[in-house]
DNA sequence: GGCCAAAATGTTAGTCTCTAACATTTAGGC
DNA sequence: GCCTAAATGTTAGAGACTAACATTTTGGCC
């Protein structure tokens, strides 16, 4: 990372990266399986999963990925913004890296998917809630590393799920529910 | 696209697609910047712009940008149905591929928030609702590629949008406006 | 038809990511 | 101190892509 912060990640060789772990190439791709990789590392998914089956099922499935994410990122300890905002910086600033980023959600979508058609929710319903909220956030937290000033980072993807709570979150605490299942 | 379906896109490599094409490599690289990128051909993007520019700006960014898809999804021609589906089929078993749709849909986000900024919507809100559209209606894509039966693509399309907008359609013809600006 | 500039194509050599096969070292249990 | 297993190294190579330079093809113009 401090390779591809100073350098730039295209100018920055996975040679240079193991010579400065002291190590030979091969071990370097013994331990990561491509040059990206070494950039993506998100072992919170699990944690998502669990708290979107945790929402009220007599939610709407969009409602319940929504609640679910907000809860997770209330919950989230995370590392420095600083950190994070320089990685994802490098991501955003960087087309086939940002790419990556939607390898990651796609792991995430099936997971959110399989909770949710877990508890009723229709296949094709579960995957839209699910792509839709990842599609919004995932906007979000782009858009934030891209400004330099810095509002704080869980703010910001509560303001993002807000929105996506739109029109005036019907289905709010105690809110309008569309169907039970 | 051919050597692509029959041998499997990772099994074909470039030299044997400038082989087809009676071409050296060298023109092969001319002509696509990568071997990815003759996958990817969505010339798209500006149509869908401008019928989400189109939609009533007293609408919440959001249900601007869903109706602005749906109306690009009915009027879109488009090639059969089959077709399409072997297309996305190869792209969505193919990690590295499917995360290049989302480099396409990067694109079309910032062509709509560009659009939605323009006729006075936030920054962070535009972001968000072209993301979260985007998100939703490419879920609903890489579904429908994934099923062998095989609905109407644009069918597929409009309940994946439908269903963004719930809950209930409070916005629908006529419905709740949260604002106007 | 013949000429000429510009565009398209080819050739060669090289860099870089990543893989396979095989040799070597290191670590930990007995 | 030995012995197995894991981690690491070495070498060779495939495949995507680039740079530099030579060659052909094309299309307008006289």
């Amino acid at each position: 990372m401090e390779l591809f912060l100073s350098q730039g990640f295209d100018e920055t060789t996975v040679a240079q990266i193991a010579e400065a772990a002291q190590v030979s190439q091969m071990t370097f791709f013994r331990h990561f399986p491509t040059k990206d990789s070494v950039v993506f590392d998100d072992p919170y998914d699990p944690v998502i999963a669990g708290l979107v089956a945790a929402q009220d099922s007599a939610l709407p499935a969009m409602e319940r990925v929504r609640r679910g994410l907000l809860a997770a990122w209330s919950a989230m300890p995370g590392p420095a913004d600083s950190a994070v905002r320089d990685k994802i910086g490098l991501i955003a600033g960087h087309p086939r890296l940002a790419a990556g980023i939607w390898e990651n959600n796609r792991r995430t979508e099936d997971l959110l998917v399989k909770a949710l058609v877990g508890t009723g929710v229709a296949r094709l319903e579960a995957r839209v809630a699910a792509g839709s909220c990842l599609g919004g956030v995932t906007a979000a937290l782009l858009d934030w590393a891209a400004e330099p000033d810095g509002q704080d980072l869980r703010e910001r993807m509560g303001a993002a799920l807000a929105l996506m709570g739109a029109p005036g979150d019907p289905c709010g605490p105690g809110g309008t529910v569309r169907r039970a299942r």
